[in-house]
DNA sequence: GTGTTCGTCAATGCATACATTAGTCAATGC
DNA sequence: GCATTGACTAATGTATGCATTGACGAACAC
């Protein structure tokens, strides 16, 4: 969520810090003061101290009073209520896109978005694969128009991101979950409002159990 | 969503400039220069300037490089938005603490807040009945126990806090929709997850119905 | 009268200064 | 040996300083 009124230094920082946190430079349960991070970033305190209340914002640290900046763990739980967030507004924005039966044409951004996905699955890429996923979400909710949606969906995404991507290497190829998105590309090609829903929120539920269980399997509570 | 870094002032022109915003104290479209707000709030621009980047993040002002803050007005598209994301998450939220099948003693402060509203329909006192309802849907989120769901509809409840009071003083008492309140909190007393879904969706659809159909009548296309 | 250029002014973005205060640790008392 | 106290340290929260730069208006050309 990017905002507008951020300048060179303090969207800099904002974005470093939200990238090391996702790619797990910065773990969970880092904690820095601020001086610690602004020395990190070669700047001074200030747009970092404005970077840091963004990321609060964001879900991804908590700053704690006197004692820096604490890069917040996801628990079970967490993933628990994120994905329940998801399951009831991705269906439902699925649902109404397909419902303005967009053209084929229309829906070129996802389609791009899921072949992506199956030229990462055959290349054993999962990394790119994760990207693709993301997008062909981002895009999903880019078409159906309801900013708000999206970018809290966004930031959802990014809180969970660090948990999917550590559950993403410990289980087989995400063959169905492929599988999954080229049926509601198709649904949503065929302005199946009632299917895409159905296999929407199939997929999501499908996606919380396995996700749930290898972080139990595992022991992974916190993330 | 107060949020825990938050020191003595920077709290203070967080929390004066959001009251002042729902109040519309600042009225949409307001823009002031960091120093204007400073002054105005008796401080240094140090904290505002924190004050105001939290409240980008609320959506509820956009920060304007070398033009200061401006309260963001909600147009017809935006209540359009907000609508939808509460109508995907109440519901489903609401038909989840169902199937719990929670006592009446849990539920206590859910029909605490439905009274509320009848009193306040009774004496005729709008703001009383908007606090009210606003507190029953809160109630009910919290209830359910997804904070992040709690949080964010929250935010949404701010953002179009302005377009539900100006409706509200617009039309007939809200007879309709305390009942079905009570409707809703009666399926929740039975544990009857299907009903309540359908209650809460229904509820939440005529509401969006007439306030957008108000809004359009009266040609307020900012608020 | 309209459009253009230039200079002034002030708000921002960032750095820094500074008082306050929480946290730490050693010294002391028991 | 253990707990308590107190002084020191350092991070925060806020204020202020300062260079940059965009906005605005006046003067001018046409």
């Amino acid at each position: 969520m990017a905002s507008q009124g951020n300048a060179a230094l303090s969207l800099e920082a904002y974005e470093r810090l939200k990238q090391d946190i996702r790619q797990n430079i910065l773990p969970p349960g880092h904690q820095d003061t601020e001086p610690e991070y602004a020395a990190r970033l070669g700047m001074s305190r200030t747009p970092v101290r404005e970077a840091l209340i963004r990321l609060e914002a964001d879900g991804l640290v908590q700053l704690i009073p006197r004692r820096g900046a604490r890069v917040l763990p996801i628990s079970l739980d967490d993933m628990e209520d994120i994905y329940e967030i998801l399951t009831a507004l991705e269906p439902a924005a699925a649902a109404k896109l397909a419902s303005t039966r967009p053209s084929a044409e229309a829906l070129a951004p996802l389609r791009q978005a899921y072949l992506a996905m199956e030229t990462a699955l055959d290349a054993d890429d999962l990394d790119a694969w994760a990207d693709a996923d993301d997008l062909f979400h981002r895009r999903m909710l880019e078409l159906h128009g309801n900013k708000r949606m999206l970018d809290y969906v966004s930031t959802l995404f990014d809180q969970a991101h660090r948990a999917r991507m550590i559950t993403l290497h410990m289980r087989d190829k995400p063959i169905k979950s492929t599988q999954e998105h080229k049926e509601i590309l198709e649904a949503l090609e065929a302005g199946q409002s009632q299917q895409v829903e159905e296999i929407f929120r199939e997929h999501r539920e499908r996606a919380r159990r396995e996700l749930l269980s290898l972080l139990r399997k595992f022991r992974l509570s916190q993330l």
